[in-house]
DNA sequence: TATTGTTATACTCTATAACTATA
DNA sequence: TATAGTTATAGAGTATAACAATA
């Protein structure tokens, strides 16, 4: 028990982790979006019309399951499946007008969140956290490359 | 761009999150487990054998997951299915030798990530760290009941 | 020949409902 | 009747491999 700080620390983030999982989750679904539909989403809004290849290189994920994704969120009237205009292999997955207002409306939570929970402290106090996670940030890429 | 402070430490948690997320699963697969089954092992490790019933409940998961789940471990060699002394019914999962070793070696190694990622800190600087966690944690748990 | 997206298959995690054996 | 654990079924997310159409 000679230095239980660290562990304590741990356990928060652990903790805060699921969490803010936990809520981000059943916010996502009470919008009909799961936590992966969201992501592609929000990517979709970023980088407006993008082919199901470039998609799965931004995801990190594999084609197949863009295809998944994508299906999902057709049915649920958040894109629409469109041609490449120059190449006839592609689509261009393309945001419905109901899934950019959703899109923007993850947006604008997640500032929301934010609020919620730094909203209330002194901006030295949230600026000593982001240094202190920045940090532990470097050191879990050291090891983890 | 009034105050993006806020935005900035969600981003950080955020980010945390996924690189933690993967850090943990990577050395989890190194030994066999997924998380889940992880977490059923390490929950024996605490309360030694314990009834599916009672995992299901320790865990909030169906009963029908931890069937699913003791499964897995049983054919990776990490605990076996013993009748119940008194009841039956049921059955107690058992860590193996195996499955034993392997939750002790998960104990320590969240005590080693935790040096590894805030051994190096001043004392002080983790226990504002802490603070400010709990208060984070403090307004998750009062918007989220 | 290389690329885009698909079908086919499989595995993990999760859930609900219906069933068996036991209490 | 209630409980423990199962089978049966289902859906999300992920992956690999094989294949079609197109480049």
């Amino acid at each position: 028990m000679a230095d239980a700080l660290p562990a304590t620390a741990l356990d928060r983030i652990l903790e805060l982790t699921v969490l803010l999982g936990e809520d981000m989750t059943a916010g996502l679904a009470a919008q009909g979006l799961t936590p992966s539909r969201a992501h592609l989403l929000f990517c979709l809004h970023e980088r407006g019309p993008t082919t199901q290849r470039d998609l799965a290189r931004a995801l990190t994920v594999a084609p197949r399951t863009v295809t998944g994704l994508v299906d999902g969120l057709v049915a649920g009237g958040f894109v629409t499946r469109e041609p490449h205009p120059r190449d006839r292999r592609a689509t261009l997955v393309t945001p419905t007008e109901h899934g950019a207002e959703v899109a923007a409306g993850l947006h604008a939570g997640r500032a929301e969140l934010a609020a919620r929970l730094f909203g209330d402290l002194p901006a030295p106090q949230v600026g000593d956290l982001v240094d202190a996670l920045d940090r532990v940030l470097r050191r879990l890429r050291e090891a983890t490359p």
